[in-house]
DNA sequence: TTTTGAGTTGTTCGA
DNA sequence: GTCGAACAACTCAAA
């Protein structure tokens, strides 16, 4: 049904765009070639295509991307102008205020309509909705199009047409839908323009680090759609049809880590959704549905986390439960420290953060697990900990860290009971039984026993000396003690309890469709 | 407008 | 060791 409706669209437009003029195809969060409708519609008017990126940090307000993120936008740049030059083509590379450079291109070639994907980070958006108006404004076309998502913001909404603010009913919204479109091929060939426009060099937009920190990520992330498909491959090959019992399990393998991938878009949730499916109806293999369906379920969080962004932009900042505005937090940059670089003494927590560290990326139960220890244990404003996220994740995405940090401190959409406190031993115990994942971010603790692993200062000395531990020496001693952080974190929460929510601003307000 | 049932991911305590 | 209850009150979404 949908994909219908948006085939229609698509085709109505394409006889409208025709022309022998060329076109532009503006790429932000969307560094692929398949399922791409802009790059599809834009080609099918037979006309030449310009692909464009313009590197623009000051137009994302607060969210530039940061240091990890930076690094994976060179990677994925670069893989997608691999792409394009096997269809003929190029990706023509700018830098500067993207109204400006948009338009000066259009200028310099003769294209007469630019086309792009809906983004819904409120920077972006005004930014988008800015560019529009003055595009339009200069006699150019543009053609704004839904491309990332699997339900635009605004196409889910309750009875009373208000947005959704807990995950059930949004999913089950979603899933009264229907199926999202099924993905679109990538263009067979792009027609060249007759001279194409100078591009800068990918080296000069200063993405990547300086510094020598990137091993550990190159390593870990082959870039761009095809890094995508292999991950994609290898979780339906290995994880899909245990995912619904392993995906908690940070010493498994258990999760298909495609959030980079879908983050710059080298693969859309289109395709993802569609190949799980595929997957699951083709394998005969018991659980597959039941794994797959779990999967896909996450994939639909993604949706929310961008529908609440969406349609409360101020989340990023500021608590959507505006009394968590009063919380009493504290100010402790030896703390903080200490939890960015893996030396909170339980080893659980550290091995996250390290490999957070090392890698760009760490495994979902473990965000949980160390966003809860930042706001509740070190009792510092959970946005302190998406700021550490957003600069080391290479996944950094702001509805998705804003939705995770704001349900780990309680203070958001469908959040966590005030009750839950996470004990970083139990779940480290729970989800580590056999201490893999510490023993590999945390090799100072090694060699001791199991029993042990996840609270060595539980351990008997002779243990600890024979393991080679010395604490406060070798490893940190906890730097608070689990039963104090729990009752004095919910005396902290206690102390908002009665507060009303503040009347003013209004939070909610829809958007118009962009 | 009011009512009703329900809400991703836990922990602790005591029987 | 296992198991069930308690842990507040609040807000959302639908009827």
């Amino acid at each position: 049904m949908a994909e219908a409706g948006r085939r229609v669209v698509s085709r109505k437009a394409r006889t409208k765009t025709t022309s022998g003029d060329p076109s532009l195809v503006w790429f932000r969060h969307d560094l692929r070639l398949q399922d791409h409708p802009a790059l599809d519609e834009a080609a099918g008017t037979g006309a030449p295509v310009i692909p464009v990126y313009i590197h623009a940090p000051e137009e994302e307000g607060a969210w530039a991307p940061g240091e990890a993120g930076r690094w994976w936008l060179h990677q994925s740049l670069k893989s997608l102008d691999a792409g394009l030059r096997r269809l003929g083509s190029r990706l023509v590379l700018r830098r500067g205020a993207s109204a400006d450079v948009l338009a000066k291109i259009a200028g310099e070639t003769g294209a007469r309509t630019v086309f792009w994907h809906a983004r819904y980070e409120p920077a972006a958006f005004a930014r988008d909705e800015a560019v529009e108006a003055g595009l339009l404004r200069r006699g150019l076309k543009v053609r704004a199009l839904s491309g990332s998502l699997l339900h635009e913001p605004q196409d889910v909404c309750t009875k009373q047409w208000t947005p959704f603010q807990v995950f059930t009913p949004f999913w089950r919204a979603c899933t009264a839908r229907g199926e999202p479109p099924v993905p679109l091929p990538a263009p067979a060939r792009l027609e060249a323009p007759k001279r194409w426009p100078k591009s800068v060099a990918l080296g000069s937009l200063g993405l990547e680090p300086k510094l020598g920190w990137t091993t550990g990520l190159q390593a870990t992330w082959p870039p761009g759609p095809a890094g995508a498909a292999e991950r994609l491959s290898s979780f339906l090959e290995g994880a899909t049809i245990s995912y619904h019992d392993d995906r908690d399990r940070p010493d498994l393998e258990g999760t298909s880590k495609l959030s980079p991938y879908l983050h710059v878009g080298a693969i859309s949730s289109r395709q993802v959704w569609h190949e799980v499916r595929a997957w699951a109806t083709s394998t005969r293999r018991s659980g597959a549905t039941e794994g797959a369906d779990a999967f896909l379920r996450q994939l639909i969080w993604r949706e929310f986390a961008y529908h609440l962004l969406c349609h409360f932009p101020e989340t990023p900042e500021q608590p959507l439960r505006s009394k968590y505005a009063a919380f009493p937090w504290s100010k402790d940059p030896q703390a903080l420290r200490a939890w960015q670089r893996g030396r909170t003494g339980y080893p659980f927590v550290d091995a996250g953060m390290r490999q957070l560290w090392a890698t760009g990326w760490m495994h979902n139960r473990v965000r949980m697990v160390v966003a809860s220890f930042l706001v509740k244990h070190l009792l510092l404003p959970w946005q302190v900990g998406a700021e550490w996220f957003w600069d080391t994740l290479v996944d950094a995405d702001l509805a998705n860290n804003t939705l995770g940090w704001q349900w780990a401190a309680g203070c958001g959409a469908d959040a966590a009971p005030y009750f839950r406190i996470f004990n970083p031993v139990t779940q480290g115990k729970r989800y580590d039984p056999d201490g893999d994942y510490v023993r590999q971010w945390v090799p100072e603790l090694s060699q001791l026993p199991t029993k042990w692993l996840h609270e060595p200062w539980a351990a008997p000395k002779t243990v600890l000396s024979e393991s080679g531990i010395e604490l406060g020496q070798t490893y940190p001693e906890p730097i608070v003690e689990h039963a104090f952080a729990r009752k004095r974190a919910l005396a902290a929460l206690a102390s908002i309890k009665g507060v009303p929510p503040s009347p003013s601003p209004k939070r909610s307000r829809g958007r118009k469709q962009p």
